[in-house]
RNA sequence: GCCGCUAUCGUCUAGGGGACUAGGACGCCGGAUUCUCAGUCCGGAAACCGGGGUUCGAAUCCCCGUAGCGGUACCA
């Protein structure tokens, strides 16, 4: 933020619909951001359960782990809106008693006739009743104006008389969305409400909430959305749309974080790899862009493996064994050392390691591809060379390999395509020498000895 | 329909009246690294939504249009 407060206390109020997504996860990380580079800065996690149909405990613990994975901590919460149903029904009956809301029977049937009759750009306006059945709703200027002051957008005047006098809590008392947010960002503090585009239309509604209240509002910036490859709203269409589903596809927090930040923000200079702690310290929600932005995979996977390669190789161990479910010993940070500048994300490991813990399974392309006239007796004498280097490593079994490809008179690929399909299976792995090693000397000769009497 | 937001390479963006022959990154294309794939390095193609203004000068300011998106629920 740009006018620095004293004590700026940031929200996050996702409502648990569903999985925590992308864009929830994007706006979670600028609070995030923002409340940390901010020098008393505090991020208080509310969940928006007052939708008792939609809203799951599963959704909810869903939330919670998504925020612990990607490293998203905050210093307040998780608070259920829903648990502050007293604190609403006060708000309610303080605005019930100085007539700035009242009861209103009216249907959804109701107002459309009433502005067939007043016009589509007149907001409804309602007759106050003492039936039982009725909804509250809360009432709205015929004149003037309502600004919202953003952040992003700077001012942005909204017309008052083209908003309804919007129900504010059901018939039977329970309060909706605008209302419960209004009231709920007052009395926890909040300064700084930073959230999805999709609130910017509905901002002076909760504006005329808390002034009706007598409430200071918070400031307010609106970022701009995400949307998936076809420029659409990001859905499960997309690819990996979910937090989760980011985790499985074999993603870094640390990755996902750089990525989500650079997504409708930028630096001046144009960095682009970031750690943690210089997007906290360069980020500035003021500096958000307006446009909205597409999701892309693809810069991603780079960011990705960027990170994997820069990791300490045991860190990098440990992150695959976590992906595979595995236990981090030192078979798998040997297997780990030999992938760590391959792949770009954890996923993609298992396929190139895989050899060093399964037998091989011949794929059949690879084998007709490499394995050509000749082949098996040069395998045949690659074992040979094999059961008798010392040591067993990478550096000595390429001196005595290389040899042989003199004595048979043939480039390196006709020689070493054929090692790596006789251990491996298929024609791509990590380096041959460094995969030979890997694999030991007694795995090795044996499927290698076995794959000279196979091939022509 | 009404109210509102947005608009620079395919994508993320820099730029905020002259420094723009519009910069960077991903992706793409080509080359190098002669063990595969990847990685890495080098090079290349690639954009100011359209039309009017304002101004000596507009990607930048204003207006109109177009397109996309959001809101318009007793959803959040």
């Amino acid at each position: 933020m740009n006018m620095k407060r004293d004590n700026p206390r940031f929200r996050f109020a996702p409502s648990p619909t569903g999985a925590l997504h992308i864009g929830g996860a994007r706006t979670a990380l600028y609070n995030w951001l923002a409340a940390r580079h901010a020098p008393e800065g505090r991020l208080v996690l509310r969940i928006e359960d007052t939708d008792r149909e939609r809203s799951t405990t599963e959704n909810v613990d869903q939330i919670l782990d998504a925020m612990d994975w990607l490293g998203l901590s905050y210093d307040e919460g998780p608070i259920s809106q829903a648990g502050r149903a007293d604190r609403h029904a006060a708000a309610l009956a303080q605005l019930l008693e100085a007539g700035a809301a009242y009861r209103d029977s009216a249907t959804a049937k109701d107002v459309e006739a009433w502005k067939a009759e007043h016009g589509a750009g007149r907001g409804y306006r309602g007759t106050p009743t003492e039936e039982p059945g009725a909804a509250i709703r809360l009432r709205v200027p015929d004149e003037g104006e309502t600004v919202v002051e953003d952040l992003i957008h700077g001012s942005v005047a909204f017309p008052n008389a083209a908003y309804d006098d919007f129900v504010i809590a059901r018939a039977d008392g329970s309060v909706l969305y605008n209302f419960a947010v209004a009231v709920d960002d007052a009395e926890m503090g909040i300064t700084e409400v930073v959230r999805g585009d999709d609130h910017l239309s509905n901002t002076p509604k909760q504006l005329l909430v808390l002034e009706a209240l007598g409430h200071e509002p918070p400031r307010y910036a609106h970022l701009p959305l995400l949307h998936g490859p076809d420029g659409k709203k990001l859905s499960k269409r997309h690819g990996a749309a979910s937090v989760q589903e980011l985790r499985e596809a074999g993603y870094l927090p640390a990755a996902v974080r750089n990525y989500l930040a650079l997504l409708g923000w930028g630096t001046d200079d144009d960095t682009t790899l970031m750690s943690t702690e210089e997007l906290i310290r360069r980020f500035d929600v003021a500096d958000v862009g307006k446009a909205a932005a597409i999701f892309d995979e693809k810069k991603l996977r780079w960011l990705n493996g960027r990170f994997m390669r820069e990791m300490p190789l045991d860190e990098y161990t440990l992150a695959v064994a976590r992906h595979l479910g595995r236990e981090p010993d030192e078979r798998l940070r040997e297997a780990c050392a030999i992938t760590q500048d391959k792949a770009q994300t954890l996923a993609e490991v298992w396929p190139l390691i895989r050899f060093l813990y399964e037998p091989p399974v011949d794929d059949e392309k690879s084998w007709k591809k490499v394995m050509k006239e000749g082949a098996g007796e040069m395998l045949a004498a690659a074992a040979e060379a094999l059961a008798s280097v010392e040591p067993y490593t990478p550096e000595a079994i390429e001196g005595a390999l290389a040899p042989l490809l003199e004595r048979f008179d043939v480039k390196p690929g006709r020689l070493y395509q054929p090692l790596r399909v006789a251990i491996t299976g298929t024609a791509v792995s990590p380096g041959i020498f460094e995969s030979l090693a890997a694999l030991g000397r007694e795995a090795t000769l044996e499927r290698v000895r076995d794959a000279a009497r196979r091939a022509p």
